[in-house]
DNA sequence: TTGAAAGCGCTAACAT
DNA sequence: ATGTTAGCGCTTTCAA
């Protein structure tokens, strides 16, 4: 067994109080004892045991952080920027990530609220069923937009940012636009909103297609579906990069050109859609900084300066190559 | 404050030790206690508290896991297939991303040491100086090949990969072959070495340069350097899958063609590696599978049946089209 | 500035 | 099958 701090008050031939005080820079000491001290604690080589004093603080300085989907590069981006700012201040991450136990969720976060200072939990249960939420006990912060709920929450203008990928597609001149959605997402509904919107004020109707996940493969599987159905588009406004990417390959692997037969936008901007062939166009989120801006709320709550209300990272348009102007008509029907 | 083990026992009329047992479904109970001890636990919403119980049990059902940079695809998936056999034996991930803080690397993993059942570590630490892991008192897995340590690792044959790359480029015809490293990794030398094995039996030399970053960012930026400093090389061998990709943006920004001007390898096989144009061709090296065995091995260990020892995948060529055979020579000098 | 003592919430002998 | 009791390693009054 490794040394205890009784070990190490015989050392030095003090009280336990006394070390536990030295160990937490609680005050100062005499020259002598703080000697003593120090010593008994190196040849002892004791270190302190963080579980019996968060029994007793009732702190364990965790961070639950439930996530989605890890594989995600939005999400990988969320936890790199959340981990940054609590290692900065001390903090460890307790990663779940929910992916493959969504009927766990609840369960899931219910056991992870236990072990864990604060939570920061991207779901996709729907704002009316999270009010348990407010009863973990720990502060929460949620990765989405929650105006409705009142748990502070981080995230972005969906209905914006889509509207936005219409208006540029409009603007190049496409009037046969299609949406290729993740249903499942509470989101899509927003996303499919701010796209209605634009076409609307145009006297356009949009084709709502679902890829079933919102993975890269899904965007393969439904590529063929959307353009060689009825009703081919001139271009498809993807939920995420992800169904972009895969989308953008298939099409390639059937012999259709992007952005020459069809121009093609994603929502994330991850780091990949740069890298694509041609880059994809796309709507920054900032997933970096909604990871870290989450993450200083749950700090500043657990520091007694709630910030509650929800934050709203603002979209931009990406512009790269996987839009262009509809100007040229190809074989299209 | 939430309800303690002796409100249920004064709720349910039992002992302390009852509920506990209870709880921990120890042993049978008589059914009138039984219906009690549920009404109470249900009526007070009690829930057992974890801390309390690890101090006693010395264990905290959580596996610390330590990563270079959680950005990176191949880490990513590494931790997503830790994660998936973590969740099924009922562990949780305390997640360090090691990136921005290597100098505090070690500390780091001692604080961490004392909050887990055991770590699974990937590092930047020569194996020379990680012998102080074997002192944490916690079973330790390591993410590279520690054949030379006592200390059980999960890792890839790396000279075998790099040389499976350089074959297949001799094959394609090409003679000038280019290696681009990073040469802050231990694993970096080993590369070399696989490529010049193969190089040299057939009387080749080999260029290095270095990428001084594991990033797709710095790809891009060694690549003039690489391709229109002297002794332009007809194939470039990467270090890993995201330098390539950066490379192969900047050869097409510089007007470059991969692969009819140069052909471009990774190693990793990260899943945009696929959907990049032209596609990458590269190792995969299994990362997912990678943190399932690591997290596997340390279940194991925590389980009484420890697996000692190095378990190395066997990396496997994956041929897309960022390579082609040298017949036809082009502008390269 | 230092120490004594009372727990934090729970488990694990051991007894009944 | 149930209860008693002694802690796990530490912090925190409170007193000296």
């Amino acid at each position: 067994m490794s040394p205890t701090i009784r070990d190490v008050a015989a050392a030095a031939g003090v009280s336990v109080a006394t070390v536990s005080k030295y160990i937490n820079g609680a005050q100062r000491f005499s020259a002598p004892v703080e000697a003593r001290l120090k010593e008994a604690i190196a040849t002892l080589g004791y270190r302190s045991n963080p579980l019996a004093r968060s029994m007793i603080t009732g702190r364990t300085r965790t961070i639950g952080l439930t996530i989605l989907d890890i594989s995600n590069p939005h999400f990988t981006n969320v936890v790199k920027g959340a981990n940054r700012i609590a290692l900065r201040h001390d903090y460890t991450l307790l990663l779940v990530d929910i992916d493959e136990q969504q009927a766990r969720e609840r369960p899931l976060i219910e056991a992870l609220s236990q072990r864990v200072d604060g939570l920061i939990v991207s779901s996709r249960l729907p704002d009316e069923e999270a009010h348990w939420m407010l009863d973990l006990g720990k502060p929460v912060v949620l990765l989405r937009n929650a105006e409705a709920l009142p748990i502070p929450s981080v995230g972005i203008d969906n209905r914006l940012a889509s509207h936005m990928l219409a208006r540029h597609l409009l603007n190049l001149g496409h009037r046969h636009i299609a949406y290729l959605g993740f249903g499942q997402a509470r989101i899509n509904d927003e996303r499919i909103r701010g796209v209605r919107e634009c076409l609307e004020e145009a006297g356009l109707e949009l084709d709502v297609h679902d890829a079933h996940a919102p993975t890269a493969l899904a965007g393969e599987h439904a590529c063929s579906r959307v353009m060689l159905g009825p009703k081919r588009p001139q271009a498809v406004i993807c939920y995420n990069d992800l169904i972009a990417l895969g989308f953008m390959k298939e099409a390639a692997t059937l012999g259709i050109r992007v952005p020459q037969d069809v121009s093609v936008t994603g929502i994330d901007n991850v780091p990949y859609g740069a890298y694509a062939a041609p880059g994809l166009t796309t709507i920054d989120i900032q997933s970096e900084r909604m990871g870290e801006l989450a993450m200083q709320k749950l700090i500043d709550a657990l520091a007694g300066h709630p910030d509650p209300g929800n934050s709203m990272f603002e979209p931009r348009l990406i512009v790269r190559e996987s839009t262009a102007s509809a100007a040229a008509p190809t074989a299209s029907a």
